[in-house]
DNA sequence: GTTTTCATGTAACCCGTTACATGATTCA
DNA sequence: TGAATCATGTAACGGGTTACATGAAAAC
């Protein structure tokens, strides 16, 4: 529901999950993370950052520019953030819910995002359950398209029919995720359930699969 | 830039310039107009209105319910919303100003929405805008795409693609729009000017065009 | 040497949601 | 008569942005 709530908190968890990181470096990773556009404000990183550490999932560390890069002494500390043994049990517990939050757009991608640090039966319920959210919503719009067709502007319309469209291409391209991290999940469990997509093999062509048509345009 | 400032008040100045509403049904227009999904709460909702009232755009008219239905006088007085002079000049301020903010998303929504009360130039002059920027996007994403594909999750990278299909798509809708709108532009501008959407069979045909790829799918 | 980029923060504000409160009308 | 829907609002809160303040390192 919420715009970002539920999305800067697991981003930043997830990207510390991969590597330590200070907060400039960080915004940039997380500004290619959500939607890539919105340059993400130092006035929201940072005071999220302080509550983190306060929750105790992230511990901040003084850290002087790598190795003194013209014989002066290193002085200047950035600060590295790292996350705790709760932040990573934190970032796990996230990864694993599936509450209806999941299913919007933002909060969506972020999980998304992260994937490969999931198993894949958790990547299955997260994709469905975004996939019939997604039909929900063509359903209603469905709907009130028929029942308010007449008396819509032109433009309206056309707005509308664009939107559904691209809903409808969403779905599709969830159907090729999901059919994909099935095969994957089938063969995977079998072999002792970690994670898929560290084979770099499996991950590139069966996540790519179901939009090479793409290459036809 | 902001989630929906500059997204709330034109989108009730323009619809209230179609018709006058009460703000109950208002709301349900606002729905169906402002993605279609996640509900306008009553709490921005009525606040809004009564602020705009405030500055002398909207006033609000204790209407009964229509005609009695069975017998009793009509009491309950709905408050059905119009726009004052003030508020229709707003309107058109807001719709022919194409400042940054009209090429961001919902804005754009919004303005689009509307392009039957406005001009074929403006119109126009929004399309255009809306493509550069997102053109301006896809160019920052392709960089950011080509310095760091190597360190990324393969799952972030297809979310990303697929972000990067999802825009390549909307700058060829808007392309279609365009050429469009340069018909009837030149056709209109040299026999007045005024709306093309006002004429049925242009508006249907013309604005469809571009899209009559999806009925094949 | 000056500008640009890196780097970290704070305080005021904006806009929206949640939860609450209230009451009339319509339908079962 | 009692539930669902219509209809209008308010107060507290949440999460983000803008604008401000500061300073070191790198590039020109």
């Amino acid at each position: 529901m919420r715009a970002r709530s539920d999305v800067l908190e697991p981003a930043i968890l997830g990207l510390l999950n991969e590597a330590p990181m200070h907060g400039y470096e960080l915004r940039k990773r997380l500004n290619l993370l959500l939607g890539s556009f919105r340059a993400l404000s130092y006035g929201s990183l940072y005071p999220c950052l302080k509550s983190m550490a306060t929750r105790g999932w992230i511990v901040g560390v003084d850290s002087p520019t790598s190795v003194p890069p013209h014989a002066l002494s290193g002085k200047r500390a950035r600060i590295v953030y790292q996350l705790t043994a709760e932040g990573k049990e934190q970032f796990q517990q996230v990864l694993s819910s599936s509450g209806p939050t999941s299913w919007e757009d933002e909060n969506f991608d972020v999980r998304f995002a992260f994937f490969g640090q999931t198993d894949a039966e958790t990547r299955l319920r997260i994709l469905e359950g975004r996939r019939s959210r997604l039909t929900e919503r063509l359903e209603t719009i469905h709907q009130s398209f028929a029942r308010t067709r007449e008396r819509m502007d032109e433009y309206t319309l056309e707005l509308q029919r664009h939107g559904l469209e691209q809903a409808e291409r969403e779905v599709r391209w969830l159907d090729g995720l999901i059919d994909n991290e099935r095969g994957v999940h089938r063969v995977r469990t079998e072999g002792g359930g970690r994670p898929a997509v560290a084979d770099p093999a499996a991950g590139a062509s069966g996540v790519a699969a179901p939009n090479n048509e793409k290459e036809r345009g």
